[in-house]
DNA sequence: CGCGATTTTGAGCACCTTCAATCCGTGTGG
DNA sequence: CCACACGGATTGAAGGTGCTCAAAATCGCG
């Protein structure tokens, strides 16, 4: 069994991740038996494109990705932003993934064969168990976008993401606990992600600036006056779970 | 054991969803030592309100219901609509849930406490898997309203919606061939699924009533020319993984 | 028949888009 | 060391999709 270990490049003795989510939940004798496998994919770069099969998950050690949809004719929707420390691409299953995913930054990662992690889970209602839990973690961010991208202006759409990307991050390092952000996403990418256009995001954080709630440059956010930022997004900071900083993930079922 | 069963309003004998989702994973004692409890909830009354604890998961056995989230102002977000078959309430979890559910019509259910559920999950890996599977599945719909909410045209948007309804009720009812359906939604109900005004929505409807392809009134939907409601909705008929009449769930982990 | 809810239609407006040009920082090659 | 290219950010001007406000028509229902 042990011997497999040495296929890790990323050893799991020592991963920052080893106590979070799906690895929490699995011994190291499993994790052998799994054949995980560490990767470095440069920024830009597909972990899988939309329309491909892709027969492994990721949990990201470091760097970003996003998800995203592409129409015809170009059209491009970003779903979801994945941190160090987030799980990507349980959904896609056996058939063609609808969406793909990209690299932000150059991003470490280990690779799970999906097939292999589903086998253990049907053995450890624990894994199973956590699956579900993270699942369902991302479809309360999935729906709290859909709520961004329906019913709130561009305003409160770019304030609410800021917001979100900021506790994401604090979640995950809470020694970086000052306002500034390294977030490594171009306007387009917020526009894509918000349903706006580049131009308009630009606008938008440039009112934002204007009103001295935040300043950026050099793929640095600097979050001045939070507080205003969520009057802004229009989110009582005092009920919203998941700004409570450095917490437990927002969703803990059971 | 089976004593409980008589409190079982709907008892789960002779149950059309019997085979469904989650209660295809567990046997007839699981069903009476969790305590389902049959309900009916008259239309436009709300299963569980946003900012309320549920303890209880439910199960569609007829009607509709809806899932929304209310920002402060009164502008509403629907999130998904839940049909027949459909399972409603998992992610709330313990905590108050940010978003609501309410019946579109006359609505019977079965609710479940969630904390039974999700001891009998800890034993049973196939339960667990199937929520897995099921939420999954959610948040798959809730990527693809994302992108039609974020990336498409008002007109795009409207025929992707119908669609999904369309293929969703044939899923469950294929003996319900025909192309019209009774969808027991308002245009304001639309509206607030697409991220539309109903103003704006009923304009929509008229263009595609216009163009021949669909016809409505009294709540029926008439879908008089499918092919060209996936052209407009920018959606390709062959590979859509859900277009395939009545087939299995979009999504099916391993 | 009359009331409320919903649908429909009209007119004007606004938020955001589109198109386009400029600016800026960085890296590259002469 | 500077010219140049490139991606991204910024700004301007004009246009359109979808919104707001408002009223009329239609439908369901007591």
């Amino acid at each position: 069994m042990h011997q497999a270990a040495s296929l890790i490049t990323y050893g799991c003795h020592g991963c920052p991740m080893r106590g979070c989510g799906v690895c929490r939940t699995l011994s190291n004798a499993d994790m052998s038996s799994i054949g995980i496998v560490g990767r470095a994919v440069p920024a830009g770069q597909d972990l899988f494109s939309q329309g491909e099969r892709c027969g492994d998950v990721f949990n990201i050690l470091d760097g970003w990705v996003f998800l995203y949809e592409l129409l015809e004719d170009g059209r491009r929707q970003i779903l979801q932003f994945g941190l160090p420390g987030d799980f990507i691409g349980l959904r896609p299953s056996g058939r063609a993934s609808f969406f793909g995913a990209q690299a932000l930054s150059r991003v470490s990662l280990c690779a799970i064969p999906r097939h292999r992690l589903l086998d253990l889970a049907r053995h450890r209602p624990e894994l199973a168990f956590e699956l579900v839990r993270i699942v369902a973690s991302e479809e309360s961010q999935a729906y709290e976008r859909l709520t961004a991208l329906g019913r709130k202006t561009a305003l409160e759409r770019v304030a609410t993401l800021l917001l979100e990307l900021f506790y994401r991050i604090r979640r995950r390092a809470p020694q970086t606990a000052g306002e500034i952000l390294r977030i490594p996403v171009t306007q387009t990418h917020l526009a894509d992600a918000l349903g706006l256009t580049p131009v308009h995001v630009n606008r938008t954080l440039g009112v934002l600036r204007q009103r001295g709630v935040i300043d950026y440059g050099n793929g640095l956010f600097h979050i001045l006056a939070p507080h205003r930022l969520f009057e802004i997004a229009g989110i009582d900071a005092d009920t919203c779970p998941w700004a409570g900083s450095e917490e437990r993930p927002p969703l803990s079922i059971h």
